[in-house]
DNA sequence: ATTTTAAGCGTTTAAAATACGTTTTTTATT
DNA sequence: AATAAAAAACGTATTTTAAACGCTTAAAAT
């Protein structure tokens, strides 16, 4: 098969693939959660040859007829048992000798969970852990990268959109949403501050329930207004924590 | 051949393609230039069968045992004939019904040039033309949203990493720089106070000569002290315009 | 009852962004 | 030769935002 419609100079070339060999696509997903003031991280160890012991991301071949995202989204499913995860490409790593068994590049993508949401046994059962940013083992290939350009961009884009609630229960105190701040942006922020700051945005809506765990007072439940936010958002408002 | 040190849990299924069919992956380029006060892009007209006739970005298929990134900078020399060109990867398109001729995912980059640096020949006789982002023609596939995300890129890039200058010349007036930053962020700024934020960011030299081509009076040239930069950078400078 | 702890509300100070006035240098015009 | 025009260059005032910090409140533990 030739290529048709190629959208390039060179599409007319013939010499990008050898015939005997073969360029593969990959997906990794770098799956983010946030439990017990910590950010973590879920990923598993290969009980199989090779590379049996080895931790790594959580990923997969993109099939021939799938979507790139499709196959994160998949990988997703398959590991957690969830469906309606935040999925953000992260960015591709493309070196010609970044995995030695074959010529693969991988699309990384990072997820942002409710880590009481998933399916624990089936977790397990893949032989996925949750780690701490500061526990996190040594991982396979350029996995190590990948946490690293994810964290980055989680790290940009939570100042400037509303991601952090995706790792969030629906509801929420002050102090826990700023526990998950101070674990992303890895500095502590002064709970006045980040109080004022929080509530000037205008997306919070309080509850009227408390949650007792943190504290014996106990600290009002928010939830995120999302229909709130975008109307904002329509009227050239710019969120930022 | 058999994948054999696949980082992932589906590594050992064997459905992800179907034995007469290849997933191509290729990478297209959104080059970026400025001239006489716009912000530019060279895209290019096929002269060839199929789609003769569209405008479309310059592209290009990764060979076997090629870097993407190096894929990149093969098309930006072709094209061009630089070398050294500030390159960035984008974003990596691969919805499975992108291009309608065969199963192709693109990983797509920026590019930052001087447009009086390239070689105006070799440009022209690939059918290479520069138009600004208010003339683009439609173009082939899904290049147009290339364009978006890449432009949308660059403007969150150039306001906390000097890639700025990598579209100007070596030296260049404080106009000249507010004009850049003006085309692209789409819309005016003072000039007064675009003058003193850059100076204060201390990373500009001012020359003893001056530019009397865009004004009767002239303006004092300068150019971006780099060793300066990355000094500052050392000790927790941050850069913002 | 008193202490302890985090939640919640407030004020002050410092820094940064924005708005806008004035002077300077040169060319073009009268 | 004087004057007008235009952009460059420098400066100041005002507003907004961020940072620092004090005080009160609610509820559990002593």
């Amino acid at each position: 098969m030739t290529p048709s419609s190629a959208s390039t100079a060179q599409a007319s070339n013939n010499d990008f693939y050898a015939a005997h060999d073969k360029l593969y696509v990959a997906t990794d997903c770098i799956i983010f959660g946030f439990d017990d003031g910590d950010l973590k991280l879920l990923i598993f160890k290969r009980r199989v040859e090779p590379d049996s012991g080895i931790w790594s991301l959580i990923g997969s071949f993109v099939k021939i007829d799938e979507d790139v995202d499709e196959a994160a989204r998949r990988v997703l499913k398959e590991i957690t048992g969830l469906e309606e995860i935040y999925l953000e490409q992260s960015k591709t790593y493309g070196k010609a000798e970044r995995d030695p068994g074959y010529r693969c590049i991988s699309v990384a993508h990072y997820a942002l969970m409710r880590i009481n949401d998933h399916d624990r046994e089936l977790t397990q059962s893949h032989g996925a852990f949750w780690y701490t940013l500061q526990e996190l083992p040594q991982l396979a290939l350029d996995h190590q990268d990948m946490v690293r350009d994810a964290l980055d961009k989680l790290r940009r884009r939570a100042r400037y959109q509303p991601i952090g609630f995706e790792l969030l229960p629906e509801k929420f105190t002050i102090p826990q949403l700023q526990k998950l701040y101070e674990s992303i942006y890895q500095r502590e922020l002064d709970p006045r501050n980040f109080r004022k700051k929080v509530l000037s945005l205008k997306v919070l809506v309080k509850l009227d329930e408390k949650d007792k765990s943190g504290s014996k007072r106990g600290a009002y439940l928010y939830r995120f207004d999302s229909e709130k936010y975008q109307e904002l958002l329509e009227s050239g408002y710019n969120f930022e924590i």
